[in-house]
DNA sequence: AAAATTATTGAACACTGTTCAAGTATCAAA
DNA sequence: TTTGATACTTGAACAGTGTTCAATAATTTT
């Protein structure tokens, strides 16, 4: 039976996850297949659409998030940012170079992951009016992609050999959220000026 | 004369800075001494390494911060931490890609630039103690790394023709204050406990 | 002038993403 | 069942990438 879209796009998350992002060439993902690298190219329009779909399937884990119905006080909409945010970290987390991939994406098409467009509501929610609320998301998703990246470029520097000394377990994890807190606690004490 | 270890890294800041990242290959890089690829790695480790000075380069205008002696009022240290991040923001802009560049030294070597170092000097001036300080300029790096990747990164598709609507001017601006008043505002409202 | 050091060449290695004419299967209508 | 069209794959090439290294040239030191 002839290749299918599902199966290149499986293969491929499953490279990245095991492998990650430097061993995603579409030759090894042909090899993989058993199949020439020019077939790729029939079911998928290039590796960006391909990487595109794979962190749309990185960030499923963190896909249940608020939506506007959630809008209450505005302390539980700290905390659900709080969670939200926290859900990505780990979604990410979970396939190697995940954070790379998905800030890949998101520079050339940030529309295209639904993750910022929620958090935007969640800052809505927490009281933020205007332009504030996108602004705040798109603070927020640079700071969880930059730290995460880090995070994830640190282990793979330190399996790879050329970096020892891991770090404390926890560690990664406490530097986060206390970023995190800095940013949310800064959203809740903006004053809500509307417009 | 013989090539110069200075001419090559001149050069290849014309080049990124006129022509950008994805113009600098070290074949390139050749082409423009009126050399041949390898002489240059007589000059340079590799490229990772160039691009590594190409870093500090970049930051020069950025680097007169705060020393320790600039410990005053903790609101005084606070405004000089958000002078200090639109110095960094102005001198990647600069330079074609610089955020990119920058980010892809930070990622590899995060000791090598040294501001990050001063950004944690300006929050222990804050008032953060232990981790914490350390921790702060982290958030800050990434949230500046990332933002400027943006707005580079789409500018770049806007010339290339791959995007159009160029964003109301002064509103990429408005939207780094704004999430720069945010993790500001965070690291004001931090309660200083000790350790 | 001879020896030693410094610097450059030219060619190759092992890759990368992408395109495309030509060929082979697979399925539908006659 | 044969013809015709559509769906897919191959094989080869294009145009690059960073990096290495023996041989060679240029320069400086003895």
């Amino acid at each position: 039976m002839p290749l299918t879209r599902d199966q290149v796009i499986e293969t491929a998350f499953d490279i990245l996850r095991d492998y990650g992002l430097a061993d995603l060439s579409m030759r090894r993902l042909a090899r993989d297949l058993g199949v020439q690298p020019g077939a790729l190219y029939w079911h998928v329009k290039n590796k960006q659409e391909l990487l595109g779909v794979l962190s749309v399937m990185i960030l499923v884990p963190a896909d249940s998030g608020p939506t506007r119905s959630d809008a209450g006080a505005e302390s539980g909409a700290i905390a659900a940012l709080r969670l939200q945010s926290r859900a990505i970290r780990r979604a990410l987390l979970a396939v190697r170079d995940g954070a790379e991939v998905v800030t890949l994406t998101h520079a050339l098409d940030p529309e295209s992951l639904n993750v910022l467009g929620r958090l935007a509501l969640g800052f809505e929610a927490a009281g933020l009016r205007g332009h504030k609320a996108g602004w705040a998301a798109k603070a927020l998703v640079h700071y969880i992609l930059g730290s995460v990246t880090e995070e994830q470029t640190r282990s793979g520097l330190i399996q790879a050999g050329v970096l020892s000394a891991p770090a404390e377990r926890g560690d990664a994890e406490d530097a986060f959220d206390f970023g995190l807190e800095l940013l949310l606690a800064g959203a809740a004490a903006t004053p809500n000026t509307p417009r």
